[in-house]
Order: structure tokens, then C-alpha cells, then sequence
DNA sequence: TTTGAATGTTAGCAGCGTAAACATAGTATA
DNA sequence: TATACTATGTTTACGCTGCTAACATTCAAA
């Protein structure tokens, strides 16, 4: 057997992110990421003093990348309006967590506290942030209160809105949520925009 | 040894939301439910096929509670107008979720899959029409599609605020979210109905 | 009275997170 | 270059978990 993997921290990183978007936070077990990392199964403890700092490092993983998608939907085109990059930046928040659901129940999941993470708590906030930065953009001069008791309303409408669309939790509520999606798609700024007249 | 306890299920269920409560739904084990009702470690199994089925009982019950509590919020006073209704209903949403913050996590948790329990979807369900009900007295005679866009956008709104509202999982957010709390209680409407222009 | 279903217990399985003890590889120092 | 230390791997083991199987007891129906 070979000793000394060489970048056993970051492959186990990996394997725990694969592992969680096919069998979900929930069944992701310290021994199955070990295996998956073809090493024993006690030899992630000398890179993570526990399981759930391992988690902790894939749901700072996830929100970076929700980060990386929050601002390429406004980087795109940088000749959207203000309410339309806001409008883009709800797709692809709503896009994100449909695609990566599993990853984003782990970014969600009261099972990592997010506190003893300052990294993760820094990645969490980087993604509020650029909600923020389109709203300050969206009403210029705006009072800093009003700014993020606005940012807070339409990040947990979104966040909610996600919940309440996975049809494995609640297949009655999907069927309305499906009707809500697709107009959505069709038309996020009746759902999104209009809540924003202040 | 007192066999036949006349009415287990029943305590095993009034175990479990004790538990749930203070231990919180990721630290309830099936065995200390049963140690709670004085029972054996598999006496459960006698009445739940899986402990998923219990904490599903548990849910329903929350699920009932959040309903009856709904309810009551527009019931308190009839002479309320329906935009106030609306108000008190926010609230009494808000407020549950953070009460029973430990039953509302598990009542959301993907780790009961609310399709594998008719009723507990029924439940769920009807907390969600209790909304619906007050939408549609606000809005007499609206169409049933936007009807459910509304509720759902107020929805998943309230859920989404409750999570970003714990401060166990992100206190650098909580501050923020304090600030909105804060704003919530003191004019809810300006939060709420705000988004209710349509 | 007897029989069988309902409901309890005990024993035991495999899987889990984690700690302790041990083995090996790479690095700094003499 | 030899030696000692540190980093990083393995093996073993502990207590807890959900769950099954086999057994015990109670109650109700025949």
C-alpha cells in the first residue's frame, strides 16, 4: 500500500462533493468518502478534525460557486438594465439551487454550523453581497437599512421559493410550484420585479 | 415487566416532539424516543414500519399546529380588513417557525420524504390553503394561477426569512436579519403587503 | 378452553463517527 | 550521511445507530 497520497485534502473534498450530488448530504458518510478517495477510512482525520468540517468545506465550495454564478448573470450582458440583471441574477439563483439541489440542501443543512466556519460564513455572506451590489446599483443613494431588509426579502423568496419547488418534498405544493415555475421562466419579473417597487 | 402499554404509539409520538424540541431532529435517535416512553428499543417498530414514519407523525403534527395557528391569527379578530388578515397571518407564520424552530426544521427537513406519507402532505397542504384563503378574500374573484403565484412568492417568502433568521446558522447574516426582524415586527406591512401590488 | 393476533422484550447485525496505537514517508538537523 | 522529528497513512476498537429475527406475554375471538 502506498503511504502518503500526496493531495489526499483536496481529493477528499472531491469525492465529498460527488458523493453528495448523487446520494445527498444526508447519506454521505465519512467512510464512503474515504473509499470513494481509495484511502482507509480514519485518514481523512488528518485533514479535517471532523466530519462535519469536511462537509463545511463543500458547502463553502458550493457557495462559491453560487457566487461565480451570481455574477456571471449580470456579467453577461453588461448592457442590461439594473432590473434586468436583478431579474437575471433570480434565474440563476433558482437555477443554481434546482441544478445542484443536493449540494445546495448541504449549503442549507442546520447540520454544519455555519459560525464555526468563519470561511464558510465568508462565502455565505459573498453571495448576499452580490444581491446587494445590484440593489445599491438598482436604487442609487439607497438607505443601507432599506437595502438589506430589501435584499433579505427577495434572497429568502428565492430560497423559499426553491424549498417549496422540489417535488420530492412536497408533490401537491409542485404541481402549484410547477404552474409558479414556468411563469417564472416565462415572465420572473412579475414574480421578482414587482415585489420591488418600494 | 408491564407488557401492553395501551396506548404507545400515541406516547411514542409525544416522545418524539419532546425530544425533537430540545435535542433538535438531526440528534433524535429511535432509541432514546423509546427510552423517553420507557419502552424497549425496538417497541417502536411494533407501530412505525421505519423511524422516518415516526418523525413523519411528528411533522403532521407541526404541520396541524401551523395550521390552527394560521387560523387563528385572522380568526382573533373578524373585523380585521383582509390586508391586515394578511398581516397577522406573516406574523403568526414567522412566529411559529421560530417557537418550534427545532419541529419547523424537522417539519422542512429532507430527510422525510413527505410523498411516502399521504397525510402529512395533506397536512402540509393545508397550512399552504390557509393562505390561500385569505389571498383569495383579498383579492375577490382573482385567477386561480396568479392566486397561487402570490402565495407561493408570500410563502416561500415567510419560509425562506425564518431560515435566514437563525442565527444559529449564520450569525454575519443574522445581523442583517435582525435588522430586519426588527423592521418586520414593527411594519410588516411595508414588508409584506408591499409585495402584494398586483 | 384454546388458539392466534397484537404487542412487548432480548439478542444480534452492519454501518456510523471517532479515538488510540502503530507504520511509513519525507524533512530538518547533527 | 545518520538521526530525529513531523506529517500522513493504516489497523483496531469503542459506543451509538437503525433495523431484523426470535422469543415472551397479553388479550380477544372461536
Amino acid at each position: 500500500m502506498k503511504y502518503h497520497h500526496g493531495n489526499l485534502k483536496e481529493e477528499l473534498i472531491t469525492s465529498a462533493c460527488k458523493i453528495c450530488e448523487t446520494d445527498g448530504h444526508e447519506n454521505m458518510s465519512l467512510r464512503s468518502i474515504a473509499k470513494e478517495a481509495n484511502v482507509s477510512q480514519t485518514a481523512p482525520y488528518r485533514h479535517f478534525k471532523t466530519k462535519e468540517s469536511l462537509l463545511a468545506e463543500v458547502s463553502k465550495l458550493g457557495f462559491d460557486e453560487l457566487t461565480d454564478r451570481l455574477n456571471q448573470s449580470v456579467a453577461v450582458n453588461k448592457k442590461l438594465s439594473s432590473a434586468d440583471k436583478f431579474l437575471e441574477m433570480g434565474l440563476a439563483y433558482i437555477e443554481f439551487g434546482r441544478e445542484k439541489r443536493m449540494i445546495y440542501d448541504l449549503m442549507h443543512s442546520p447540520s454544519i454550523k455555519k459560525g464555526d466556519f468563519p470561511a464558510l460564513l465568508n462565502a455565505a455572506a459573498g453571495a448576499f453581497d452580490v444581491l446587494v451590489t445590484i440593489v445599491m446599483e438598482l436604487h442609487p443613494g439607497i438607505d443601507a437599512e432599506r437595502c438589506n431588509q430589501i435584499c433579505m426579502k427577495h434572497w429568502a423568496m428565492m430560497h423559499g421559493l426553491i424549498g417549496l419547488l422540489d417535488i420530492k418534498i412536497d408533490p401537491k405544493i409542485e404541481s402549484k410550484a410547477g404552474d409558479a415555475m414556468s411563469l417564472v421562466k416565462k415572465d420572473l419579473r412579475s414574480f421578482l420585479v414587482e415585489s420591488n417597487n418600494f
